[in-house]
DNA sequence: TAGATTGTTAATCGATTAACAATC
DNA sequence: TAGATTGTTAATCGATTAACAATC
């Protein structure tokens, strides 16, 4: 099977998101045509990316919105459900563990981890926060597919390496450091707030510059 | 000039944060090549992405960490001060205006608004949320840079016309939404959290599908 | 059938990498 | 001076777009 680029991948999720949005105005029916002018992309793209995974679509007809949005769904893994634990329990960690849209997609939070003792015992989501030291236990017993590090960066390495260790599939890792798979078994998806930020920022002085030239 | 693809201006900050990794480990001097080997990319691509912006080097010597941070950081616009305001002081918001990291940086939360009754009134970080309502008016006493929306999509993109109108510079959209500046004038940055999970669990799912082939 | 739109090949474009002269 | 490493041009690679035959 050949392999899928990078730049197609994380294209997936916005096809999917639009899809989604068709469906829920009740829209049958779609074309690449449609679908380009909707999200500002050509036509072609479209059809080149999703020749990657196969036939969705049909000549003289285009793309039923249904069909097409359960099979990049499925394509993405979203047909099944995924244990999370999040690690690191502050604002973020929070925010993450009550985004209820998550849960709804899939992404079940099964259990909340810190080192502070003040947070330790507490209840979020009907979840009570436990001491770090008992990931390894938790992971064992209950089968985490995803972990979600919302911590300092000094700690996240040697978490995600033990994660790996002890099967976890993936690492959504929100701590400013680029964590990288040391055995190759476990995936990291590196989320950099801090980095969007920056580039909002060029982008406004660059506009800036242009009007003062 | 030149103008500078999207792809440069996205790594940008990724130099910008192994740059001071290396500043707060007292490293005063570095090459292309031993930051190449640090960050996983080619000595090439970096030289090729400073020289868009000018010559930070020196033949034989390489670069002074500290003056190519700080030229980084002036490309970026961080020497300068933004006023933030957050609107939907959620759980995401509220972790947003709790981060410190931001306003260490320069973006300096002054305002935070809300729809929900319930949250308004109540002080963040020494901040009263107000509502929303009253946007508008503290946009034109207090000049505001950016507003980070972290609110529920359908009411995204009215308040996005408006923040534009009333000359706020860029937005930091949360929202599931692909917002886009009607006039030119505003910058926006989308940031897809849930897009980013959806390309972990796609990771996550092709990685098995490997190992079972 | 005629019109529409896919799937897919071929052409173009842009981004990345390699190479090397310039020079510290 | 000799070694190192930049800035930059040229070559390569991959991704995007255009085109069109197949077919619903």
């Amino acid at each position: 099977m050949k392999k899928i680029s990078q730049a197609v991948i994380k294209r997936l999720p916005r096809y999917y998101r639009y899809l989604g949005d068709l469906l829920e105005n009740d829209v049958v029916r779609t074309s690449s045509k449609e679908l380009s002018e909707r999200m500002g992309v050509t036509a072609s793209q479209i059809r080149q990316d999703l020749n990657n995974f196969g036939e969705f679509g049909q000549q003289g007809y285009g793309y039923n919105v249904e069909y097409l949005y359960t099979s990049i769904g499925k394509i993405l893994g979203l047909e099944k459900e995924y244990n999370i634990i999040i690690i690191g329990v502050g604002n973020l960690g929070q925010a993450i563990a009550n985004y209820i849209e998550f849960e709804r997609k899939g992404f079940k939070v099964k259990g909340l981890f810190d080192v502070n003792p003040r947070l330790i015992g507490m209840i979020v989501r009907d979840i009570e926060i436990k001491d770090v030291s008992e990931i390894e236990s938790f992971v064992k017993e209950n089968g985490v597919d995803i972990a979600v590090l919302t911590l300092p960066k000094q700690k996240a390495p040697e978490i995600a390496l033990n994660l790996e260790k002890w099967g976890v599939k993936g690492i959504w890792n929100f701590a400013p450091i680029d964590l990288q798979s040391s055995q190759g078994k476990i995936c990291i998806e590196n989320v950099h707030l801090s980095e969007s930020l920056m580039t909002l920022s060029y982008a406004i002085n660059e506009k800036n510059d242009e009007k003062s030239n």
